[in-house]
RNA sequence: GCCCGGGUGGCGGAAUUGGUAGACGCAGCGGACUUAAAAUCCGCCGGCCAUAGCGGCCAUGCCGGUUCGAUCCCGGCCUCGGGCACCA
C-alpha cells in the first residue's frame, strides 16, 4: 500500500477493475430482490455540469448501497437528445444537430466514466435513435386508433419576423428574442393526447405514492385542479345567442356585474366588425405570450363590446367584456365576473368603473368595506332574492337545484388539467407518423413503414424546419390506394421520449416490440433521482404513459416509480460590478468569477469585501445563485475531477447538505473534501502498518474498548438509516467523521484494541465505499478484506454491543435545562424523580415553590413543573 | 398573479417532525513541529453577564397564538428559490 492517497494513480486501476470484470452488466433474475435505480437522464448539452455531478452521485450512491443489501441492482443511463439547443448550436457553429448532439454524448459518456459512475453501460441509447423513437411511434399510431389521440387548433407564439413559431423560453417581455418583434398568439392545428381521460385515476394515484416527496404530490394535485362547480347560460340580449360559463361559487351569483369573453370568441368578433376601436383592441390582445405567468401578471384590459347579457335569475341586463385575460382555448372562453368577491374582478371593475356588488357576508363579522377590496372569504348570502341568508354549502345546492330543474345549467366536476399538446414545429425531433391523404383524412404511418426516420443530413439556418421544405421527406404515398399524399412535418414534444424511456431500459434491445417480458420483471423503478423542477410536468407525463402502456397490456402496475428523491440546485456565489459607461450612464453588469477575485476577511474570519487581482480595485459581492455562464459562478467538474480525483468531488457534492436542498460549492469546502481522503487514507496505512490483527474476542473488551465498539454500531445503524431510508447521506458522512474523531482519540495499542479497529476502520470502509468507491475498493484491499468492496456486504448492526449500563438524561424545570444525569439503565421513575429533584441546580430553581406536575420522557428528560 | 418549498453562529448545515439548539465540516484565533513555509497535530470558537469554580440571561427571518415544553404545530407578514403547460 502507498502512504499517499494519489487519486489520480489509483482511480482509473479501480474503473478498469470495473469495465474489465462487467460489474454492473444485469441480467434478471427471479431469486433475487431487484432494485432498479434511475436517475433522470441528461440532455446533452456538451459537457458535464455541477447539477449533473450532483444528480448522478446520488443515484450511484443509492445504487451501489443497495447491491451492498444484496439485491439485484440495475443502473442504466442514456440522453434525452432531442431538443432546442441543438438547433440553437447548429445555427450558430453551422454543424447539423444530429452531429453536434453525438458529439456531446460522446464527450459526457467519457466523464460519467471518470466519476466512477456504475452504470450497465450495455443498455444505453439516445432517444435520436431510430430504434429508440420507432417505438413511440409505433405507440402514437396504436393511441390514433384507440381514439386517444386527436388534432385540433391551438395557440402557439409566433414571430411576425422571422415567420417562426417560438417557444414561452424564446419570448422575452413579449418579444421574440433574436428579432425582437411582438410576439403574436396564433393558432395551428396540432396533435393532443388524451391526458383528461386519465384524470381521475392520475389524481387518486398520488394517494398511493407514499415515496413521493408531500411537496410534489401536492403541486401535482393542485395542477390537477379538481373542483366541483355550475356550468350555466346567460342568454344575450336580442340574441339566440347564450354565454356558456363555468363557477366554484355560484354562491356569489347575484353579485355577476359583467362578464368578459376572450378576444377571439365568435360574440366579440362579430361585435368588431364595423368597430374599428374595437377591432384594434381585439388585435392588441393577440399580442401577448401564451404562457400562463406572462398573462396573470400583465395588466389587464377590457372594452365593452356593446352587447348585454341577461342574468338568468333576476334578468337584469349585464355588459360584456372583451378582455385580455380571457383565453379562448381554456374552458369556454367567456367568464362571470363577480367583483365584490373576487380580486381579479375587483381590480378590473375599479379601473374601469364598472358597479360592484357585495352579496355575501363573512362569518369573522369584522370590518368589510366592499369599495377597498373584495372578500374572498365564504359566509352568508345577503341581497341575493330567495337564497339570502343560506350558507355556502346550502345556497350552492339551492341554487344549481334552481338551474338544473329548469335545464337551464348543471354541476359539473371541472379540471385545470388540459390535453397535452405534443405537436411542435421544430427539426430536432421525432417525427410525428401520421400521412395526410388528398381527401382530407390523417392516417397513421403503417406499422410495416415505421420508423419515419428524421433525416439527419440537414442544413440548418433558422428558418424553421428543413424537412417542412424537403420533398423528399414530406412525399408520400396513401397507405390506403397508393395514391400521393404528404407527411406530417411537425415532432414530438421531447418530454414523449423521456415519458417511457425508464421503461426500455429493461429491454433496450428489443427489436420486434416496444418492451418484452423483461419489463415486468425490472419495472416499477424502485428510485427515481431528478430534479424538483420536474415535478409536474415531466412526472405527470410518466405516470400518463405508463398507464397507457398498461392498458396496451406492455407493463403491469399504475405507477412508473415507487420512491422519488427530487434534488436540489448547485449554486456559487456571485461577484459583480455596476459598469459606468463614458457618459456616466449605467452601462450593465460585469460579472467575476472566484478564482479571480481576493477576499477580505475581519479577525473572526468573516468576508467583508473582495477585491479584482488583475486591477487591486474592489467588487461587489451578490448572492448565492443557480451556476450559470452568465454569472460566471460556474466550476467545472472536470478541472475539479482532474485536481482532486472523482471520489473528492462525489464526497463534497454529498457531504454538504441532504440532497433535496440547495449546494453552495466553496473552493473550502472541496479542499475540506480533500484532507478527509488523506486524513483517511494515513489513518488506515498507519493501521495497516500494525500488521495482521488477532480475532476480535468481544468478552475480552476493556470499557474504552467497549466504549469504542458501542460508538462504531451506533454509527453503523445511524449511517444505515440515514442513507436506506432518509437518504440524508451528509449526516451519515457526519456520522462516520464522528466516528474517525473517536479512533483519532483511542490510543489503545494492545491487541484487543487493534482487534476493535479492524473491525471499525472495515465497517468505515464498507459504509463509505457507496460515496468514494475508488478510495474504498484500494483499502478494502490494503485491510486484507476477502473480494472487491462493491460486492461486499453492507455491515449490520450488533445489538448487544449497543447496551450500555447507563442513560443520560436531562433535567428541565419549567421547560428550562437546569442539570443533565448520567443514572443506570432502567431506572424506576420515583427513583428518577428523587435523584432529579435532590440535584444542586435543580433546587436553586424548585427552593420554596409548589411542584405541580413532572412529567417523564422515558431514557430522554425529566421537567418538573413549579409555580 | 397562482401553486410548492426554504430562512438556525463569521459560513454550509445538524437537531429523525413537540423534549439538551448549534452534531459534522469550513473559516478564524492560539499553540506544537519546522531555519522558514506548506503539510500535519493539539486547544478555543453564537451574543451578553458572571467567573477560582458552579452558572445565569438572550438567541432558530418578523409579529402573535397553542403547550409543562416550539427550529418543529396554528394565524398573519417579510424574504429567497422552483414551477406555471413550446427550456429540459
Amino acid at each position: 500500500m502507498e502512504s499517499r492517497y494519489q487519486p489520480a494513480d489509483i482511480e482509473p486501476q479501480v474503473q478498469n477493475y470495473w469495465r474489465d470484470n462487467r460489474c454492473f452488466e444485469v441480467t434478471e433474475d427471479p431469486d433475487k430482490e431487484k432494485f432498479y435505480c434511475l436517475c433522470m437522464f441528461p440532455y446533452p448539452s456538451g459537457a458535464l455540469h455541477m447539477g449533473h455531478v450532483r444528480n448522478y452521485t446520488i443515484g450511484d450512491v443509492i445504487a451501489r448501497y443497495q447491491r451492498m443489501q444484496g439485491k439485484n441492482v440495475l443502473q442504466p443511463i442514456g440522453w434525452d437528445a432531442f431538443g432546442l439547443p441543438a438547433e440553437n448550436a447548429a445555427m450558430k457553429n453551422k454543424v447539423p444537430p444530429a452531429n453536434w448532439t453525438r458529439q456531446n454524448i460522446e464527450h459526457m459518456r467519457g466523464q460519467f466514466e471518470r466519476l466512477g459512475m456504475g452504470y450497465d453501460w450495455s443498455r444505453e441509447f439516445a432517444t435520436c435513435d431510430p430504434s429508440y423513437y420507432r417505438w413511440e411511434q409505433w405507440f402514437f399510431t396504436r393511441l390514433m386508433k384507440k381514439g386517444l389521440v386527436y388534432k385540433k387548433n391551438a395557440v402557439v407564439n409566433w414571430d411576425p419576423v422571422d415567420q417562426t413559431v417560438l417557444a414561452n423560453e424564446q419570448v422575452i417581455d413579449g418579444r421574440g428574442w433574436r428579432s425582437g418583434a411582438l410576439v403574436e398568439r396564433r393558432e395551428i392545428p396540432q396533435w393532443f393526447m388524451k391526458i383528461t381521460a386519465y384524470v381521475e385515476e392520475l389524481l387518486t394515484g398520488l394517494d398511493t405514492l407514499d415515496g413521493w416527496p408531500d411537496s410534489v404530490r401536492t403541486m401535482q394535485r393542485n395542477w390537477i385542479g379538481r373542483s366541483v362547480g355550475l356550468e350555466l347560460a346567460f342568454p344575450i340580449e336580442n340574441s339566440n345567442e347564450e354565454l356558456v360559463v363555468y363557477t366554484t361559487r355560484p354562491d356569489t351569483l347575484f353579485g355577476v356585474t359583467y362578464m368578459a369573453v376572450a378576444a377571439e370568441h365568435p360574440l366579440a368578433r362579430e361585435a368588431a366588425q364595423g368597430n374599428p376601436e374595437l377591432q384594434a383592441f381585439l388585435d392588441e390582445c393577440r399580442q401577448v405570450s401564451s404562457s400562463e405567468a406572462a398573462l396573470e401578471t400583465m395588466e389587464k384590459k377590457g372594452m365593452p363590446i356593446g352587447v348585454n347579457a341577461r342574468h338568468p335569475i333576476t334578468g337584469d341586463a349585464i355588459p360584456v367584456m372583451a378582455a385580455n385575460f380571457v383565453l379562448m382555448d381554456y374552458g369556454t372562453g367567456a367568464i362571470m365576473a363577480v367583483p365584490g368577491h373576487d380580486e381579479r374582478d375587483w381590480e378590473f371593475a375599479t379601473k374601469y368603473t364598472l358597479p360592484i356588488r357585495q352579496v355575501i357576508e363573512p362569518e369573522d363579522d369584522g370590518e368589510h368595506d366592499i369599495s377597498r377590496g373584495a372578500i374572498v372569504a365564504r359566509g352568508r348570502l345577503v341581497n341575493s332574492g330567495d337564497f339570502s341568508g343560506m350558507q355556502f354549502d346550502e345556497a350552492f345546492d339551492a341554487i344549481a337545484d334552481w338551474f338544473e330543474s329548469r335545464g337551464k345549467g348543471k354541476r359539473r366536476v371541472n379540471y385545470r388539467l388540459r390535453d397535452w399538446g405534443v405537436s411542435r414545429q421544430r427539426y430536432w425531433g421525432a417525427p410525428i407518423p401520421v400521412i395526410n391523404a388528398a381527401d382530407g383524412e390523417t392516417l397513421p404511418v403503417p406499422e410495416g413503414d415505421l420508423p419515419v426516420v428524421l433525416p439527419e443530413d440537414v442544413n440548418f439556418d433558422g428558418s424553421g424546419s428543413p424537412i417542412k421544405s424537403m420533398p423528399e421527406f414530406i412525399e408520400t404515398k396513401d397507405p390506403r390506394d397508393g395514391a400521393p399524399a404528404t407527411r406530417e412535418t411537425d415532432t414530438f414534444d421531447t418530454f414523449f421520449e423521456s415519458s417511457w424511456y425508464y421503461a426500455r431500459f429493461a429491454c433496450p434491445d428489443a427489436d420486434d416490440a416496444m418492451l418484452d417480458e423483461r419489463a415486468r420483471y425490472w419495472l416499477p423503478v424502485d428510485q427515481y433521482v431528478g430534479g424538483i423542477e420536474h415535478a409536474i410536468l415531466h412526472l405527470l407525463y410518466a405516470r400518463f404513459f405508463h398507464r397507457l402502456m398498461r392498458d396496451e397490456g406492455l407493463v403491469d402496475g399504475d405507477e412508473p416509480m415507487t420512491n422519488l428523491l427530487t434534488q436540489g440546485m448547485v449554486n456559487a456565489q456571485t461577484y459583480f460590478r455596476q459598469q459606468t459607461g463614458a457618459d456616466g450612464e449605467e452601462a450593465g453588469v460585469s460579472w467575476y468569477n472566484a478564482s479571480e477575485l481576493e477576499l477580505k476577511r475581519n479577525e473572526r474570519g468573516q468576508v467583508t469585501g473582495a477585491v479584482l487581482t488583475e486591477d487591486g480595485q474592489p467588487v461587489e459581492i451578490g448572492g448565492v445563485e443557480k451556476m450559470s455562464k452568465s454569472k460566471r459562478n460556474g466550476v467545472d467538474p472536470q478541472e475539479m475531477i482532474d485536481r482532486y480525483g472523482a471520489d473528492t468531488v462525489r464526497l463534497f457534492a454529498m457531504s454538504d447538505v441532504s440532497p433535496d436542498q440547495g449546494l453552495e460549492w466553496t473552493d473550502e469546502g472541496i479542499e475540506g473534501s480533500f484532507r478527509f481522503h488523506k486524513k483517511l487514507w494515513r489513518a488506515v496505512h498507519a493501521h495497516v502498518e500494525r500488521g495482521a490483527p488477532p480475532a476480535l474476542a468481544v468478552d475480552a473488551l476493556n470499557d474504552g474498548q467497549l466504549t469504542l465498539r458501542r460508538k462504531l454500531h451506533a454509527t453503523i445503524a445511524k449511517a444505515t438509516d440515514d442513507i436506506g431510508r432518509r437518504k440524508t447521506f451528509n449526516t451519515a458522512i457526519a456520522a462516520v467523521r464522528e466516528l474517525m474523531n473517536d479512533i483519532a482519540a483511542f490510543k489503545d495499542t494492545s491487541p484487543e484494541g487493534h482487534a476493535v479497529l479492524q473491525e471499525a476502520w472495515t465497517a468505515i470502509i464498507a459504509m463509505l465505499s457507496p460515496v468514494v468507491p475508488h478510495m474504498a475498493h484500494v483499502l478494502w484491499e490494503a485491510l486484507g478484506c476477502e473480494g472487491a468492496v462493491i460486492d461486499a456486504p453492507w455491515p449490520v448492526v450488533d445489538e448487544s454491543a449497543l447496551v450500555s449500563a447507563s442513560e443520560l438524561y436531562v433535567v428541565q424545570v419549567n421547560g428550562k435545562l437546569r442539570a443533565k444525569l448520567s443514572v443506570p439503565a432502567g431506572i424506576g421513575r420515583d427513583e428518577l424523580e428523587a435523584t432529579a429533584m435532590a440535584d444542586e441546580n435543580v433546587q436553586r430553581f424548585t427552593d420554596g415553590k409548589q411542584v405541580r406536575k413532572v412529567i417523564v420522557v422515558p431514557g430522554k428528560l425529566v421537567n418538573i413543573v413549579v409555580g
